[in-house]
DNA sequence: GGTGGATAGTTTAGGTCTAAAGCAATTGGA
DNA sequence: TCCAATTGCTTTAGACCTAAACTATCCACC
């Protein structure tokens, strides 16, 4: 007999009045537990989400990225990617070189160190999101996925109405 | 001819090998778009979210709320609260009280302005949100939905299941 | 009474993030 | 050629958030 808690909605009941707001909350409750399960996962070896992105990023890209490439990728501002990477190079995760061809910019590349860092991370976060969604099946996960490329296209195409 | 640029996801390709990861990754980037949407609108106003939430909460609950009540309903930590109430008060838009039945706590209402600012503000972020899954229709809205609460039920026994 | 936990909140140290200002190098014209 | 705009990145100021340590109070029980 195994109780599951639910996982609570903020605001719920209040401002959930209206069909989208409340779509919107639950829509918020779900990806904030996800990422603070996975949050104090990481936390728990030492590690961040935020490193964790930066590592991914520069995993699949060998011959490393310029600053601006890793923020347009991780979506995050420019200031934020220099403190990132800045404190990956003091840990050994990362190596910062000068691109001779254009002395503004430099290319961050994977250490030895931190490829082997992120793949333990890598396989250890895979575990935990299949965790998290095992209880869904196949087709339900399918129609979610679906669901959200729908709710996807809805944003970008609101976010091109009004600026 | 309306061209509608797709959101980015985070890790595009990278990382998704797992059907179970690009189901997050789509999650994330569908929350973050709306949470960055509305986070920016909201500093258009002067506010911001985190400042709403509280407002809301206070808003369904006349008779106020112990610091600890606000810590819960919004699923933050104590801290949190204490300085975002802290703020609050000093821009007079909630007002704390002490409970004399007990010295430690304290009772935190909306002033007038703060109900005010709430209702202005709440009425504009229903539109927003309204924009935003506009291009969906009721049945869409009404899958996904769904679709969410049974990855929140799935989220929910995972975490109770690995601790 | 007194005393040892619980409980309510605050503080502190530190990580995440952004917008905006600033610096340096590059590039595209006039 | 030269200079103005652009680009790549860093810095700064500030908002948000947490865990953990701390203070003050309450309460249950001997």
């Amino acid at each position: 007999m195994t109780e599951v808690l639910a996982i609570r909605e903020k605001h719920d009941g209040a401002l959930a009045d209206r069909s989208s707001v409340r779509l919107w909350l639950r829509l918020l409750s779900c990806t904030m537990a996800i990422e603070k399960d996975v949050q104090r996962r990481f936390a728990g070896r030492g590690a961040t989400l935020a490193r964790f992105d930066v590592l991914a990023a520069l995993d699949r890209h060998e011959e490393g990225m310029m600053m601006g490439a890793l923020s347009r990728a991780l979506l995050v501002s420019n200031g934020n990617v220099t403190q990132l990477v800045q404190k990956l190079a003091k840990d050994g995760l990362v190596r910062i070189a000068p691109l001779p061809a254009d002395r503004r910019a430099s290319i961050v590349r994977l250490t030895a160190k931190g490829r082997a860092e992120f793949a333990g991370l890598a396989a250890a976060h895979h575990d935990w999101i299949d965790g998290l969604v095992a209880d869904m099946d196949g087709e339900a996960r399918e129609i979610l996925y679906h669901a959200l490329g729908e709710l996807k296209r809805s944003i970008a195409k609101g976010q091109a109405l009004e600026p």
